[in-house]
DNA sequence: CCAGGGTGAGACATTGATGTATCAAATGCG
DNA sequence: CGCATTTGATACATCAATGTCTCACCCTGG
């Protein structure tokens, strides 16, 4: 029976957000499977980092649609894209830091794609007046996944509480953390 | 003559902020130095990694004074450290991602010491009204690191302009995403 | 000038992860 | 049941980074 490759990649994926420089062994293992066997389904680790890429970008262009970008307020799409990406939280963490090191290689393709979405939902709402103009949607995109590796490391060391993922995220991302009166 | 083990430090910083899976070899080259008096300076690239540690450590702290988080708004306060500790934030962005790998060992005691006068900032500042009380100062903290990596990396991509490296930061941290008329 | 410590260059062994190959056992299918 | 494919276990080769050692060289201080 052909081994479960959704299931390989989702251990490894679980793994690897906890403990980014798991050997092939140790991925093999989490997976319940030989080393062997995950070499015939993945050759070697770049193969394998690069499928949880394309897992990764799967999800999170899922977590774009199930958020529906272009209904209602951006403040509204961003809340639920925050809600809808926690699951893959752990897993983007360590692809932000393992693409720090491809250095010349030019990333994924479909990462491109995922931020023109996010940084076209923030540009959005610069043209509605939702948002302030003087941050550019780059950098928004850019604070957002800083917030969302930031938020799963934080949750994973014990440092903040799970359930208030989202939360944490959005309000200091749209929010700030000045204290307002009500506006 | 003694090598210029400060030098060797600054180079080594400046280089594994760019490309933080550099070699001994790499590392004492950018030194100007050879791999053998690298090593006789640092015995091993875990003691390298401790002695940058120290550095930022000192280099934060020395931020944090300069900063004199104690004097008037918070706010301010944020505002000095961010500009004081740009110079700091690609070898920073680097002991970040580097200690998520260190699993169970405990980081390195000053970190806490660090992480605690930022804290005991955000804590004013929830104390004296200029902070919502509703994100934790640990949460605070964290996403302050989040966002500085973020920015360091953004900026060495040139996905965002370096000279607006402060002003990114202390805004989006503090003011948020949202559009606001004037408070 | 000469002695000595530090340095650079290179050789060498070690280590850990990885790629590769083989073979017996298990599993599923006809 | 018997065959074919897949898996697990294992052994082996490779490779890169590292730790270690040696030795000639240079510079400086005495």
């Amino acid at each position: 029976m052909a081994v479960d490759r959704d299931h390989v990649l989702r251990s490894a994926a679980a793994l690897l957000a906890r403990k980014s420089t798991a050997t092939m062994d140790e991925v093999a293992k989490a997976a319940g499977i030989s080393r062997a066997t995950l070499h015939r389904q993945f050759s070697g680790r770049d193969a394998l980092v690069r499928a949880l890429e394309s897992l990764c970008i799967a999800e999170c262009e899922a977590a774009l649609d199930a958020a529906r970008l272009e209904e209602g307020s951006v403040q509204g799409a961003l809340r639920r894209i925050v809600v809808e990406i926690e699951p893959v939280a752990g897993l983007l963490a360590f692809l932000y830091t393992e693409s720090q090191l491809f250095e010349g290689e030019g990333q994924n393709e479909g990462w491109t794609k995922v931020d023109a979405r996010i940084a076209a939902l923030f540009r959005r709402g610069q043209e509605n007046g939702e948002l302030r103009i003087d941050l550019t949607p780059a950098w928004l995109t850019e604070a957002l996944y800083g917030l969302v590796a930031s938020a799963a490391w934080a949750v994973q060391e014990g440092r903040v509480a799970a359930r208030e993922f989202p939360y944490m995220i959005v309000e200091l991302l749209l929010g700030g953390a000045l204290r307002r009166e009500e506006s």
